[in-house]
DNA sequence: CTTAATACCAAACGATCGTTTGTTTTTCTT
DNA sequence: AAGAAAAACAAACGATCGTTTGGTATTAAG
């Protein structure tokens, strides 16, 4: 276990959160499994064994920057949404804030949408609830839209799908996160083409 | 190395196949770092080490299920595609097709999905340039559409990603794959919601 | 029937994995 | 200054990893 009821405040050199970045930073680059203990300890200068002290396993140490990733993301996202009153500016500054996160602004949020929970049977139900509980925001917004109710939930799982496959094509250098958003979010609000019968 | 110019014809009781099809449902449910040679050769009934009389390597055997995971979902897209003329209707059966093959009809479409290039450096190039080749189907899709020359290049992203995000959500006993498949273009098709300014 | 290639088995190789254990250093509190 | 807790080190544990090597049935061709 991580700590057995701390009867002191944690110590000013403390490097957990050194830790969590570090770890952050490789599992979204190479992905879970492709990242050992001792890549993390050796990005943190600590042999593996000292990162028992403030993970119980390699399984917590992964639940804890998911929470991490979803406590940031969804922060951005709630501040941002909070600044429009219009549902379709709302959801559209969602968007923005989303995939500003996901692509560049954010190791953590990367993790969240990098590693499936699948991937990490020990975890998996911690792993998807928070996933949900983030992307509840979402259901909301949409929810707001006035849409007929049978189009909300494909409306949200369609919008959510999109941004978040930009991260398998997205390069720096290239359209910035916020315009890809727009974009994406413009593909659901401009009919595609010619009706057919 | 697999085979060094073989000189005659494959055995009939050769288990080549057996091994593919294992590999690929063992890969397309746990992830390929999850899954190793010997969950494989279990699978088969086979020792670890006869796998490599067939595939050099494991990064080998895995752009070998990649390879045959395209070819069957192109196939089948192909096929559908070629039975409609009108453009849209093209377009709706190569995504019914595509969700098809993804979400119930085939392992190795789903390991292409699944499995993303990145998570193995050492095959990404073959791996990307597979899935490039496949999607290339649905640029000329939707080419065909007669959209603004900007907007191609985002519906199809926005499409892809969409579709492929299904695989996170699915559930068997839900909507069916030819649905969904239905659904998340129908948000592309008609226009998500009340305009603002 | 012989023969050579095919398709495996059997057993191990070294490397690396996540983790544990015992000890030591460092910091904070009193 | 003294004691206790925090935060690490040092070293190993057993397990499992991808892979190799050498030998052995099995099969198809001549």
């Amino acid at each position: 276990m991580a700590a057995t009821a701390p009867t002191r405040a944690p110590r000013q050199d403390n490097r957990r959160q050194h830790l969590l970045d570090a770890a952050a930073g490789l599992i979204c680059q190479r992905g879970y499994h492709a990242t050992s203990m001792r890549d993390i300890g050796r990005a943190t200068d600590m042999l593996p064994g000292s990162i028992y002290y403030h993970f119980g396993s390699k399984e917590e140490l992964l639940i804890a920057i998911y929470t991490e990733g979803v406590r940031r993301i969804a922060e951005r996202v709630d501040g941002a949404v909070a600044r429009a009153t219009d549902p379709m500016k709302r959801l559209e500054a969602a968007c923005v804030a989303h995939l500003e996160m996901l692509l560049t602004d954010s190791d953590y949020a990367q993790v969240v949408v990098r590693v499936l929970p699948e991937d990490v049977p020990a975890a998996s139900t911690r792993l998807t609830a928070l996933r949900d509980d983030y992307e509840e925001r979402f259901r909301k917004l949409i929810a707001a839209l006035a849409l007929p109710r049978g189009r909300r939930r494909y409306a949200r799982l369609t919008l959510l799908g999109a941004l978040n496959g930009a991260q398998t094509w997205y390069r720096p250098g290239g359209d910035s996160p916020a315009h890809i958003a727009r974009r994406v979010l413009g593909c659901l609000r401009e009919p595609l083409g010619v009706e057919t019968q």
